[in-house]
DNA sequence: TTGTACGCGTTATCAC
DNA sequence: GTGATAACGCGTACAA
């Protein structure tokens, strides 16, 4: 018991004692055991995040600020990839929940029944990050893409496009993509220009894909003015498609992307793009996390972190 | 106990038994508690990764490997990131065998002496990746940097470059990228031609770092014919540098990536690049762990995954 | 096939 | 400031 005092509350410990406890404890090399703490307290200082793939740096940067709040205050990070599947998602839910994990971070707000059931009975903190919604299941911290998706196409309009594309995974496929092309519509009523057309891609994120389904589009489609872009990836794929024809960025086409990945100001041309800001997502999520469990007053925290256009020099 | 057992191993219980106590459990909504489980069996059933960075996609697609393979066997992953430094990864260690992971996954070869020390102690199973030593800890899945570094150069040389840069992190920042680089020296040496000139990045990944740093360089350097780049963020960075000057690449210069990006297929030019099977690195490694612990031969697994290098357009 | 007793290594609680 | 005792919720070993 006092050892367990001197490690975890030095201060509630005399000085002498401590420094047998320490000196035994170096000579031993003794490591608390996390599994019989967390039995005990019922805390076991895991936060446990699922962002949709690990294949890419989409989320890297999320999960990075994460891990970059939550280490420090003596939290480990637990990560799983639900591959954009609610009901892979479901599944690591029951899993974490098993392992009896402090608290639940989550990309989105649409979630399988069986999710939000594990949460109702569990009752634990969870951040939803990346999306918006009036009804989170508890925190929230993310950017309307609705309204990204809405900007895109008003900076469009303002640059005069009047015929737009989509490039992106379907909307069944891939929920918070399927609101950005909804704002995209929106902003083409607004501006009375013809619905976009669509070019979709069954891997949201492969460049090869994208090339390819950008290739068909411009070829079937050559009044196409401008290219909204799911992610960065396709934008830059879509780039080398029109190089490919010839077709002069952004004189003839506008290629807009979205997630400002690192490589998006040293395309040629450099890509404009709509910034999401990843990283703050991360530590804001993990700051709100921490502040409920520290027993904190609890405030249903919702956050939005917006999002910019950076103008460079492809629209 | 009929509880657990019909959870674990349902074939060791009545069928009748077995029945009433699955509807208990979905009635409850009843989950195993690990850490008990843990405590009890001593086998958390977590394994526990380290890799230098999150911040981008470099390890991402072995991160995704790793879980693919992991999670299905029911294991978690715990993960965490180095920053490079080897005492972060050294406090890293002692916080995941603090919570009794499984087993171990180590980013490169070289460590710090604590952490050796901590893994000498508490013995589990470890894999080290992504580069290769006669002396693991435990187990290796890699590919030797030194050689990658040294096909780099022979490519170029191949390819009639006589003066050579290499642009990326200081070796004592970056230990495996230094490897490339004495590969590529030894390299130019064995062509016969100057030791190779470098442009040293203090952040490793910065594409903005690494444009200036390469534009600096051919300013100063207007001979230099061929760069090879730590990775194909720099790479593209570069590609736009020379852009920028209207040097021709790759008839003025060649550029050379490393990593094969997502994205490398479809800048202009597309890059070539050496290509490093990182998710099959994290799928080797995990079978590799996964084969330890379910009780295995022990053999002390020595991978050599190798690489390849993807002659695209920039050299 | 099922159940009993005990131990895993901590922490909460309450004496001292 | 320190220690004794009793959980925490499982799995192991063995008995019924």
């Amino acid at each position: 018991m006092t050892v367990s005092r001197a490690l975890r509350d030095p201060e509630r410990v005399a000085p002498a004692t401590l420094d047998a406890v320490r000196r035994a404890v170096a000579r031993l090399g003794y490591l608390p055991n996390g599994s019989a703490s967390a039995l005990a307290s019922s805390r076991s200082r895991v936060v446990a995040a699922i962002v949709p793939t690990l294949m890419n740096s989409v989320y890297a940067s999320t999960v990075h600020g994460l891990s970059s709040v939550l280490r420090p205050a003596g939290y480990e990070l637990m990560l799983g990839d639900s591959g954009y599947d609610p009901r892979a998602e479901a599944a690591l839910v029951r899993s974490f929940l098993g392992r009896r994990v402090d608290a639940l971070v989550l990309t989105g707000v649409s979630h399988a029944d069986e999710t939000r059931e594990l949460l109702t009975r569990h009752a634990l903190p969870v951040v939803e990050i990346w999306d918006l919604t009036a009804h989170p299941i508890d925190m929230l911290v993310g950017f309307s893409n609705v309204a990204a998706g809405r900007e895109a196409g008003r900076f469009l309009a303002a640059r005069g496009r009047r015929r737009w594309a989509f490039v992106g995974s379907a909307p069944a496929q891939e929920v918070r993509s399927g609101k950005r092309l909804r704002g995209l519509r929106e902003a083409a009523r607004e501006a009375g220009v013809q619905p976009p057309l669509t070019a979709f891609v069954d891997d949201g994120m492969s460049a090869a894909e994208g090339h390819a389904a950008v290739g068909a589009l411009l070829d079937a489609h050559p009044s196409v003015d401008a290219l909204f872009c799911a992610n960065d990836a396709l934008a830059t794929a879509s780039l080398r498609a029109a190089a490919d024809r010839g077709l002069d960025v952004p004189g003839r086409l506008a290629v807009l992307g979205f997630g400002d990945f690192d490589v998006a100001a040293h395309t040629r041309p450099a890509l404009s793009t709509v910034r999401i800001p990843g990283h703050d997502i991360g530590t804001h999520a993990a700051t709100a996390l921490l502040a409920r469990l520290d027993g904190g007053p609890a405030p249903g925290t919702r956050t939005d972190l917006g999002f910019d256009i950076v103008r460079r020099e492809s629209a």
